[in-house]
DNA sequence: GAAATGATCGTCT
DNA sequence: GACGATCATTTCA
């Protein structure tokens, strides 16, 4: 079933807070969504990956929404993004972290060295690991495909909304408060407020 | 407990 | 040739 939220014509930002409490589920984990950030398009958004405009990596953002952007990073991590905007837009959501609701199993059997299940999916990479994910299912339809993305019935209130974490440059300053998580959720990591402070005596 | 570090490679300059 | 929308582990105070 299409979900009538991505026929609507809306960017990442307005779609990210109404991604929090929806469910993600793959190769037989469900996880449900505590925190996520919004990335805009060509020119307007220094910390996204589109903002230099199409190239080999994030084809799937410039495409049409409702799909998966699934990028490799680091040398060895896995991030997934919800394509939110009219193809050719380019804007999308980063699925940062999330609470497993079921196949709690299979969840750790992906993750042996996790300590806690709230932590099983609290951070993009985890996240995508604990699903399964990887840069096949770069491209995959959330309604139709492998990988389903289901919204709540309505809304979650009360959310909170920060700077993005991690993106350096500009794109990552408070002048772009596009991170939006659930107050109160284990599996939103403790995030420093700010920058980590450095630490005072060296050697 | 907090901060530094090593792992590891595709993409873009 | 540098660096990244990160994480797990080690190191330090």
């Amino acid at each position: 079933m299409p979900s009538p939220l991505f026929d609507e014509h809306a960017d990442a930002l307005e779609l990210a807070p109404r991604l929090l409490g929806a469910t993600l589920s793959a190769g037989g984990v469900t996880v449900r969504l505590t925190e996520v950030e919004a990335y805009l398009g060509v020119g307007v958004d220094p910390g996204s990956h589109a903002f230099r405009g199409p190239g080999r990596r994030n084809a799937t953002m410039f495409g049409p929404p409702g799909r998966l952007y699934v990028y490799f990073t680091y040398g060895m991590h896995w991030c997934a993004n919800v394509v939110c905007s009219p193809e050719g837009q380019a804007s999308a959501v980063l699925l940062r972290a999330g609470e497993v609701v079921e196949g709690i199993e299979i969840a750790r059997s992906r993750r042996p060295n996790c300590a806690r299940d709230t932590q099983l999916a609290s951070g993009p990479a985890r996240l995508t690991r604990t699903l399964g994910l990887t840069g096949d299912d770069d491209g995959v339809d959330l309604a139709t495909g492998r990988v389903r993305l289901t919204l709540p019935p309505r809304p979650v209130e009360g959310f909170a909304t920060g700077p993005r974490t991690g993106v350096s440059g500009p794109g990552g300053s408070a002048e772009f408060p596009w991170r939006f998580w659930m107050p109160g959720e284990p599996s939103v990591s403790a995030y420093r407020a700010h920058a980590p402070q450095r630490r005072i005596t060296r050697r």
